[in-house]
DNA sequence: CATGAATGAGTTTTCATTCAT
DNA sequence: TATGAATGAAAACTCATTCAT
């Protein structure tokens, strides 16, 4: 109950960014107004600006301190893999990808809304399917994929899972792997 | 030079539909002003609402009259394919669609900002999807194609495509056709 | 059929008139645009500018073209009543006052809500217990009507009626006359 | 000089009623701009909109929270006349009246003015006729005054007092009440 | 730390008026 | 004579931001 300055100093700030984060998510980042957020948030307005120097600094450390691209990383990296096959472990992947999406729909819609998250977004896709392309590269090296274009399929993969899950129909990505390596169950 | 009255309105209507869509697609439809919209037509704020009720009735508009549904449409359906193998046609149809989304990409941009076109969109993305997936069971049922999940595939494809567009680094669709029927050719 | 070009002009006028009495009287002289007006008149905005300079041109006109100032003068100094007995010509004077009221309700309002019209209402009101006044005096040195102070029960007539006019609930003038001089019927 | 918090709002509340009723009695409700308001209290546009929701918001209070109908219920109904004299009694009624109109010119003037106004300014009117019309229809039944058209009386000295008023040119109520009750003093 | 009154620069929208046709 | 496209100025209203308390 009794926090500390600093405690409640840092409790605060993120109780903002999640009211942002919801608001911005609802109403678009130019729809929304600072008082949407800061009533959001059960606060005043001006108290919103002990935390954040303005609306696009709150917008910034958004994408920057809730940006899920180092979650995305840590997923798309996990070791002990290797052992297992290939369209397996693909799957897997695409349905944790499928999650983290979920997990983050809010800040995908600002992803989507913001005209400032064009360049975040690019990257997040990039960062996404390089990863995923490498892991395909990988395992058609160790001839356990039959020889294809590890980019294309890998964008393809990505594309597909992002897409599914903006437009509210939910991929079932192990339907989504058959289709691009049905022989290798 | 000399136009009628009539003429001379239509052609008003349209300019300020297309400056429309060029400011919105580069601000956002809430980031852009209706001054910014008059400005770039050359006009005053005033005069637009001669021609659009509201801001909003504007965006309906644009949404209504530049929609590329019926476009879309039209090249998913065209006839005249049934001789020709399936992954050329189909091949043929993503190239295409990926040009109306490069010749929408004003409009493509309106339908990811707004909130209003979200419906739009997945109505969109929907039609799409059911369209090529029907023309993909179709070869299947013609012993075409080999047997799969034609519903993923034409949700991959068209997801693919569309991705691709949107973050600027157009997808090679041969490949892609290739990816999904490598023993189809 | 075939008016003359000046034929044809008066009646425009008029008819401009026409429709900004009941325009201004529904919506106020303030609440009323001009297209209001021409819209009314079944013409455009463009148009009533010919016939005057502007809209405060035209409220103008109104008041001096349409004020019944001169009616109401004709109604009290009506001729030919002095063989009457004076409470039986008060009453139809009365009568004849709330009658040119009704008449002209619309104007009224206008007189009520344009901040333009306070001088013009407040002279009618002055000219009314003005003539009123003259003839309950008249009456009194006839010896017809018991002394009295004839400049307030010139004023409270006229008020009464007038205000049941405006309020909507009409006064019965025979009762009014009958209330101020109960004994000379 | 130090005010809290609460009492600074309250009272610049107050001032900005202060100001809209004065502008609007001077313009009109509809010839007034929200930019007038603010100028007469010396603040800027949007402060208004704080404390009142919109311009018709500010109307309604005005009228709501302004309104002196209380006052005139107060007046009309006041007891410990009993005693004295229905004329005298009726004469000091009517003189209060007056000076509440005299006192609320401004109210009175919006009233008039504007279109919302018109059914509060009805409910006004017929309230105070009513109430002293019970008053005379006392008097009557007591045998102090003459039986006459109790309502029209009512009506006659109400609106008297209220044009009176209106036009600037003020009645003598002592001379009005004496012109109904010539006998009864 | 937190409030909320106040600002100023913007927004969308309206409208009296002009003028080429 | 009549139209209606176009303007410019102002309207009502919003909102990010500041600051005294």
């Amino acid at each position: 109950m009794t926090r500390t300055r600093r405690e409640q100093a840092e409790w605060r700030r993120e109780q903002l960014l999640d009211a942002a984060l919801r608001v911005f998510a609802a109403k678009g980042v130019d729809g929304a107004s600072v008082k949407d957020i800061s009533d959001a948030a059960g606060v005043t307005p001006g108290l919103l600006y002990r935390y954040f120097e303005s609306k696009e600094a709150l917008v910034e450390t958004l994408l920057a301190e809730r940006g899920f691209l180092p979650r995305l990383r840590e997923l798309l990296t996990a070791t002990g893999r290797d052992a297992r096959p290939a369209t397996e472990v693909l799957t897997e992947l695409l349905a944790a990808f499928d999650g983290l999406l979920a997990d983050n729909a809010d800040l995908v819609a600002v992803f989507f809304s913001a005209t400032h998250a064009r360049a975040a977004m690019a990257e997040l896709v990039r960062e996404g399917q390089r990863l995923i392309g490498d892991f395909l590269a990988a395992r058609v090296a160790a001839g356990e994929l039959r020889p294809h274009d590890t980019a294309t399929a890998a964008r393809t993969v990505f594309a597909t899972v992002a897409v599914s899950r903006r437009t509210g129909s939910p991929v079932d990505v192990e339907r989504l792997v058959e289709l691009l390596f049905p022989d290798e169950r």
